[in-house]
DNA sequence: CTATTTCTAGACGTGACGTCTCGAATGAGA
DNA sequence: TCTCATTCGAGACGTCACGTCTAGAAATAG
């Protein structure tokens, strides 16, 4: 779904092999790391040919990028819930539980480890991932203000750049990940209950 | 100094081969970007041989490691200047004045980067540079307690994972570095005044 | 039936990898 | 002064994934 447009005449793309390509990364992953996964061994275990991975993926990335959004679950809720620490505390959660699900871990740090390497990919990252997820947090800040409901002096990105700075920072550069008190902590800081008891 | 002991019979080793693989390795980063380093560039650069790179760092993120060590100042403030926003403020400032250092950004990048596929070298990354970072901020917040100068709630570790999360994700995922607004946002948020005028 | 596109399969030249060998230079201990 | 361990620059070597390419079969719309 990278590349090409669709054309009307010819032989069709094969969804099976699509999903066999995407499987076949998403599981390599797992088993041999981001560094040794090779295109060539993508195609192979998913019986494909090597063009046929070239022809729809620029780069390894780009599949595995793809494999996630199939993996994992990537919805956010950004229901309305009536209060900004209720749907913050949902969207911590969320987050956390997508972190938890099999494999994502490892994904997510190849992706942004690979979005430092390679600029184009770093875009098409920010596109497909980074910037939805940011929009997602941003609309409930927003709400929040609409509401009469949000801090003074919080504005929508900083709040997400905080937030996910530490969700990606707890990925990046430590082994933990986020827990229910780290959940209470943010939550404490953005409604901005830090200084009494 | 990654590899080795030093014996006491034999050649020494050269430091001005040393100097001259460093500044070579910092160079052709900011020239070429990281995925196009390659040792043997560096050699060639230096006027060395593959070897003598080879029998001194494991990898050539290790190299631009130590490099960044000589290139940049790396030190950090962590005096005692009576209270705790003004030690924030001081290492908040430490920080941006680290990243507008020319080559440090694309450095830390393909540093972290290569954290995330070398699980050895994540551990020397950890150790020689993120630990280190973490422990001067860290003083400042166990400091603050100490005076009874912290708002509640705030841990050393916490505080830690937010700011250079922060840091970090502005890095990494978005083109922005803390400028002044940033700075005065952190320090209202981790003092505990998010919530009034 | 024809034109077009996708498919698997694999050959191809390229370039960096990390190891190895070589002979010269260096320096501490005998 | 001699000896010998160690580092030095230089570069040869086989290996492996890269990304491109060709070939021929299969599928599909006009």
């Amino acid at each position: 779904m990278t590349g090409a447009t669709t054309p009307t005449r010819g032989r069709k793309r094969s969804e099976q092999t699509r999903l066999a390509i995407l499987t076949a990364a998403y599981e390599l992953t797992t088993e041999v790391g981001f560094p040794d996964l090779t295109i060539e061994g993508i195609a192979a275990r998913a019986g494909a040919g090597k063009q046929t991975v070239y022809r729809w993926w620029p780069t390894k990335a780009d599949v595995l990028l793809e494999a996630l959004a199939l993996k994992a679950d990537l919805k956010v809720s950004i229901a309305d819930q009536g209060s900004f620490d209720t749907e913050l505390d949902t969207f911590l959660r969320d987050s956390a539980a997508l972190m938890a699900f099999p494999g994502v871990v490892p994904v997510l740090r190849s992706l942004m480890a690979e979005a430092q390497r390679d600029a184009d990919f770093r875009h098409r990252f920010q596109d497909g991932f980074l910037t939805k997820r940011r929009a997602a947090l941003e609309t409930v800040v927003e709400r929040a203000a609409a509401r009469g409901d949000k801090p003074a002096h919080l504005t929508a990105a900083f709040a997400a750049d905080l937030v996910f700075g530490l969700i990606w920072y707890r990925v990046l550069a430590t082994e933990r990940l986020l827990d229910q008190d780290d959940i209470t902590a943010v939550r404490r800081l953005l409604n901005g209950h830090s200084g009494e008891e």
